[in-house]
DNA sequence: TATAAAAGTTAGATAAGTCTAACAAAATTA
DNA sequence: TAATTTTGTTAGACTTATCTAACTTTTATA
């Protein structure tokens, strides 16, 4: 039985695994960074998640996850993401207000409830932000797709994900017209800063790379998370 | 901001008054032995409840919550009986299945989530046990009712609700076929052991008076939780 | 390659919630 | 009412997850 830091610890593991790509491995600063601890913290975790067999590392190494690791840590996230979906479906809560209450929410401890809840919302492969939800065995879909900021200007595209959960953007692509399944004309960009303007729901708006950078996209012809069929897609390239 | 033990502290203090009533206070050891800790510790929390000014005792006294800490615990217990109704209600689990899992959900923090799953159950009154769900300003309803096990031979009655959430009894009370809402016929009682004799959807089992201290039921006519109109009812003296 | 910077580790401390063991007060009963 | 039992309290210790400060190893760079 792992406690709530313990699954956290993974959670982020994987979390972290996903951007970079799990076979680097993660290094304890960058770790304590993401979960807002010490490094000494993190050290002293490490030493425990080892003993009980979920991460692999060696002093001064990289820090891994094994297989058993990994397995937990990947449902922490579907747990995380079926509450989220069931938030906003179920409750209508709006996308920037449930990743704090799925926070809470992912660590409750019963199999069947969250078997039970992925049958009530119909098996979702995506949560509210876009992003894959594992299903029980831990396997989730990749789709295909592009960060806004490197879509040609002149295309239009269709927003499939957001990778930033904070309430701040959110609440700021809210006020742009964007959300997920919406369709994003792309004007222009400058080249200095990478600046874009874009066509959202009837507003014109110009916004940072940070920003669009935060948001990926698919071909406005592609259904919601699927690569379109045949080699005519733009982004299929 | 309570800790999760906090809330369970409250929580207990406000279910030993509604059993020995409220005015009467609670003895360090009572509470020790529901919560399953020592005296010791049920002591060290005291103080820190206090200086919270959630309980109010002195040294070798009882324990009285304080307005604000029975509405802490009240709140904690509005949560559990709506989370239990959720699970029986719209995820189908049987009512022996939901109280652990309430357990852990009743301590998620989020006010308006509380406030949305009592509008989709639909401001539900009472839990799938029969006990009251307290409304958002703490108050409730205390159904007229009485304990099978007084209830006279010849009667019929109606089960409003069990005062024992355990798998145990819960699956006992199944295989007997009662459920809340049935009806049990009482044929007889034996007055050495209490042993009564009952009919419950064509069953005839004798069960003990440690089981029927444990049902609450009403006269057969009147409505779940509702005492009947007028002086007719065999229950109402 | 020598040195400075970054990353990682260790040791010792703290707070929350729990325990045991010893003791003190209150309640019961002989 | 005196003795015994029950109830409640205190002191000291443990565990988990965290911290700071000092130190070591690795990596980057001048």
């Amino acid at each position: 039985m792992l406690s709530l830091t313990e699954e956290n610890y993974l959670k982020a593991l994987v979390q972290i695994g996903f951007k970079n790509g799990p076979e680097l491995g993660v290094g304890t600063n960058e770790l304590a960074i993401f979960l807002n601890v010490k490094p000494a913290t993190v050290n002293d975790m490490l030493k425990k998640l080892r003993e009980k067999g979920l991460v692999s590392y060696e002093k001064y190494g990289k820090i891994q996850l094994t297989t058993e690791g990994s397995r937990s840590g990947i449902e922490v996230i579907r747990k995380h993401r079926l509450w989220e979906t069931f938030l906003v479906e179920r409750l209508h809560f709006n996308w920037d207000e449930v990743h704090e209450i799925a926070e809470q929410l992912e660590h409750i401890q019963s199999d069947k409830l969250v078997e039970r809840l992925d049958e009530l919302l119909g098996f979702p492969k995506f949560d509210p932000h876009g992003d894959a939800i594992p299903d029980k065995n831990g396997n989730f879909e990749i789709p295909f797709r592009k960060s806004l900021s490197k879509v040609e200007p002149g295309s239009d595209c269709r927003v499939i994900a957001v990778d930033d959960n904070s309430p701040e953007f959110l609440q700021y692509a809210d006020r742009l017209g964007i959300r997920i399944g919406g369709i994003v004309k792309v004007l222009s960009r400058e080249t200095y800063d990478g600046l874009t303007t874009i066509d959202c729901a009837d507003l014109r708006s110009s916004v940072s790379e940070k920003f669009t950078s935060q948001i990926y996209v698919v071909c406005k012809t592609c259904d919601l998370g699927k690569q379109c069929a045949g080699q005519l897609c733009e982004f299929n390239t």
